[in-house]
DNA sequence: TTGAAAGCGCTAACAG
DNA sequence: CTGTTAGCGCTTTCAA
């Protein structure tokens, strides 16, 4: 860091490194604050000769508005909150990709939060969030507390929920149903011959009871309830755990033909943990993830799994906001983006 | 959006849903605002009682302090803003990860900023996040543009460049060699018998190339410069992309015994191919990941890595900042966390 | 279309 | 330890 004398002479020299300001602009162009700031939010409204010599100044001066002055003043932040329980999960990965896509087209900026699954984390992150006047919040899931979805609705900028699906959202919502797509593929299982699907899940979320659910649904539609077979850990998922709980279901219910994993690794892990055990996945043992990484398909045997629009679910929230903000009204204010089942050989029984 | 009527009628009802103030916390606790101030910054300036008072105040009227204008009054953001290639990928979720968790325990946030490896964009965003006086700057890579060389040299703020080292640092940096990583990883798989060890690479960026360079270097030292197979794309890394590169190296240099993989993913499809091809993974063909993602443990066979420190970087890169801003000297500025190999039965030969 | 004046809510600096 | 006084740099009226 570069030293300052005690005391600086007073000089003619301009002082060094203190960033231009709207004033300076206004002076450089021969013309006042207001109509820099104008000429910089709304072109249109300065004339043509002004607003070239006002351009010309901020070139020449390197003006860069300040962002903390400009949202006291105007009350409003440029600032886009984003709340996920994870950075690190390749789920919320694929949706930041999307959103931070879509922002670079727009004036606004993206605050990430993390709420590590803990409803009181995000209770304190909206406060947080909200408490700096945001343009808009995105929030992962339906499951806010009720404290936090009291907030949520005093809140003057527009609010999105993501990745689910709930009849009554706060503001606007885009997702999909992940009861219907656990239950789409324990469907696909049962109609490709497989008799006797399980469940396999770890750190059980709202998001996760409701795949169980739909896993639950499709059984007991099938008259096989009583074969429902269910391992879980409270513990986080990871590739290592799929084995693990591939395992314990192995032991557990030796009669289970199929499995179901609430995601991708865990699927990755029963499928190494499968053919550790020697056991041919596929014809002896279906395996079936829940988002459709990128891995899946090039697994060998490629792995069946549920594809979920991640990315497009980021750029639609964000659209959803922009449009919001821009033009007022948003239609639909609630979109189910759907899946797809992705049926490849490590379901193909044969 | 709740409709306002065109002119609010005066009233002496409270005016509605309005943000408490300092003003109004410090009439509330029967003191100055300058008082609330301090007893919220530093509260071991304000005596007890008082302290109690305004703490009860702020409780009952559910303040919450307005960053913006704070920001403008004090030049100072509390924003600590993180500039990153890529939000999807893995390696990245971790390291933001160990951030996270690490600005959890400070009265820092964390701006996330996406440069998709683009050194205009990384410039771009280093102007716009210096413009909001962040606290601190954190930057993956040490491969910034000379512009916003200039720009960080002339911050006012601590700075950091993680996830890699090099001689000349803007400030302070942590991270770990690439060059040598891949040098010890090359000269693992010689020692364990392989011939003819080749690297393939996707998306080939600043940090890939000191990795290409350490497999040169040891190939070089080995007396095997000659036998050195490189194949690379400069499309995004990916499982299929391993197995892409992987059949396209058996085409091209099918001596090759082992491969080097510039990443995990890479190494998974290798892993994927070379079972598709009927290759026993290890004996006849030796392969080494980079990363040490869970998976690569978890894999069948275990697939041999180098294991990142990456949330240990995003920690130490966190700590690194906030004793420079609280305590002023931090020692060392620049830190090797380095790396380890974990040899497991992809690269046994045997 | 342009400008002047008046804050936004907070904190630095200086007094008591 | 506590309070007073001035802004921070921008945008919002309102007026010309």
């Amino acid at each position: 860091m570069p030293l300052m004398p005690d005391r600086a002479a007073p000089s003619p020299a301009p002082p060094v490194l203190k960033r231009a300001t709207l004033v300076d602009v206004a002076a450089h162009a021969g013309t006042s604050t207001i109509s820099v700031s104008r000429a910089l939010r709304r072109p249109a409204m300065v004339s043509e000769g002004l607003r070239a010599r006002i351009m010309q100044a901020v070139q020449e001066l390197g003006y860069v508005s300040d962002t903390a002055a400009s949202a006291l003043a105007s009350r409003r932040s440029g600032v886009i909150g984003v709340l996920i329980p994870s950075v690190a999960d390749a789920v919320f990965g694929d949706l930041l990709d999307g959103l931070y896509d879509a922002v670079a087209a727009t004036p606004y900026t993206l605050q990430l939060g993390n709420t590590r699954s803990d409803a009181a984390t995000e209770e304190r992150l909206i406060r947080i969030h909200l408490g700096q006047r945001p343009a808009g919040l995105i929030l992962a899931g339906i499951d806010q507390s009720s404290a936090a979805r009291a907030a949520l609705e005093r809140a003057e900028c527009p609010v999105v929920q993501i990745m689910d699906l709930t009849e009554n959202p706060v503001d606007m919502q885009v997702g999909f149903s992940h009861h219907a797509a656990a239950r789409t593929a324990t469907g696909h299982l049962l109609a490709r011959g497989y008799h006797a699907p399980a469940f396999i899940g770890a750190r059980i979320d709202p998001r996760t009871e409701r795949r169980l659910a739909g896993y639950r649904e499709a059984m007991a539609e099938a008259g096989l309830a009583h074969r429902a077979r269910v391992v879980t850990t409270p513990k986080p998922s990871s590739v290592g755990m799929g084995s693990t709980l591939f395992r314990r279901l192995r032991q557990y219910a030796p009669d289970a033909d199929a499995v179901l994993c609430n995601d991708d690794d865990l699927a990755l892990g029963a499928l190494f943990a499968a053919q550790r055990a020697g056991l041919s996945v596929g014809r002896e043992i279906g395996i079936c993830g829940f988002n459709d990484l990128d891995v899946m398909a090039a697994a060998f045997p490629a792995l069946t799994s549920v594809r979920t629009p991640r990315r497009e679910i980021g750029a639609a929230a964000l659209s959803m906001i922009a449009t919001r903000l821009w033009d007022g009204d948003v239609a639909p204010p609630i979109r189910d983006l759907g899946f797809k089942l992705m049926v490849r050989a490590s379901t193909e029984r044969v």
